[in-house]
DNA sequence: TAATTTGTTTAGTAAATTATGAACAAATTG
DNA sequence: CAATTTGTTCATAATTTACTAAACAAATTA
């Protein structure tokens, strides 16, 4: 039963790291992520993560901080545990999509500085810049919107 | 005159390829995107993107062929012309954001999956996956209305 | 303070990716 | 049909990234 638990866990971690792996993240960083969206108790040490995953100290070392500078985990302290742990953060996902929309942000100022540097040439049509422009303004704008509403759901 | 305007499309050339490739995306793939926003005419041979990028005809077979697949740009026949050309697609962006939303789509199902594997072990705190579920099931409810209401913009 | 545990950094390797020149294939022209 | 142009594919070089083992530093314990 445990066992049996154990590979259930084993395919869910991988599943779910394939699907990471596509947003460019390392192979790694998403291990660590899966496995802290199912493991118990919901915090882990080194150790855990060695014995789970199979992956090196460094490589926890490593990956863990690019995890946390991400804003996705955190490292909290265990009253009478030695080891440092590591826990999913609250709100990780709201707020990783937040930072994705800087990107949003950047694309709609980049296209409309395109868009006046090409007024000055009559020569280059400006339709494309200002449909890219239309476009990010759009999300830009909507984003922040459509995020506070889900904070809002309770 | 035609020379500064030439210096002025570089610049913006380099800086939408510094933050497209942000996103993962092959630098030389950047630049011919970049270009195709700004370029006249709209549509580029391969003698048009070697001479205003110096990058090889192998690369730009090669990151064409990724573009297209992406859905970003399209080849063209020009009348009168033998070699084929590129052009930026109309409604590029909508149709990359939309192909954006399938990554959603997956995540709000894989966390449906571990939810429903976890609910038959008392051990795991199922909170986790359900926040990740809720807020990708909520995304994966509102993206398709938020395109469709950008789409009704005229 | 010596020994042990814990975590980071360094250094090196393995693997994957990106980009190119050259060979090749296909189409067009004279 | 020979010569030229056009675009793809192949082989390889260059770069980058991911990962680890081992060295190191810091903290804890005995």
């Amino acid at each position: 039963m445990s066992e049996q638990m154990d590979q259930t866990k084993v395919d869910f971690v991988e599943e779910m790291t394939l699907k990471m792996e596509e947003t460019g993240l390392p192979r790694i960083a998403c291990q660590i992520l899966s496995w802290l969206m199912i493991c118990n108790p919901v915090h882990q040490s080194f150790s855990d993560l060695i014995e789970n995953l199979k992956i090196s100290k460094a490589s926890i070392s490593n990956m863990t901080r690019l995890l946390i500078q991400m804003g996705l985990i955190e490292k909290v302290r265990i009253q009478g545990e030695r080891q440092i742990h590591f826990q999913l953060k609250n709100n990780a996902w709201v707020d990783l999509l937040e930072i994705q929309t800087q990107q949003i942000f950047s694309l709609a100022r980049i296209s409309k500085k395109g868009m006046i540097l090409a007024e000055s040439d009559e020569n280059v049509d400006n339709a494309r810049l200002e449909e890219m422009n239309r476009f990010y303004s759009f999300l830009a704008d909507e984003m922040p919107s459509l995020i506070n509403r889900y904070k809002k759901m309770s």
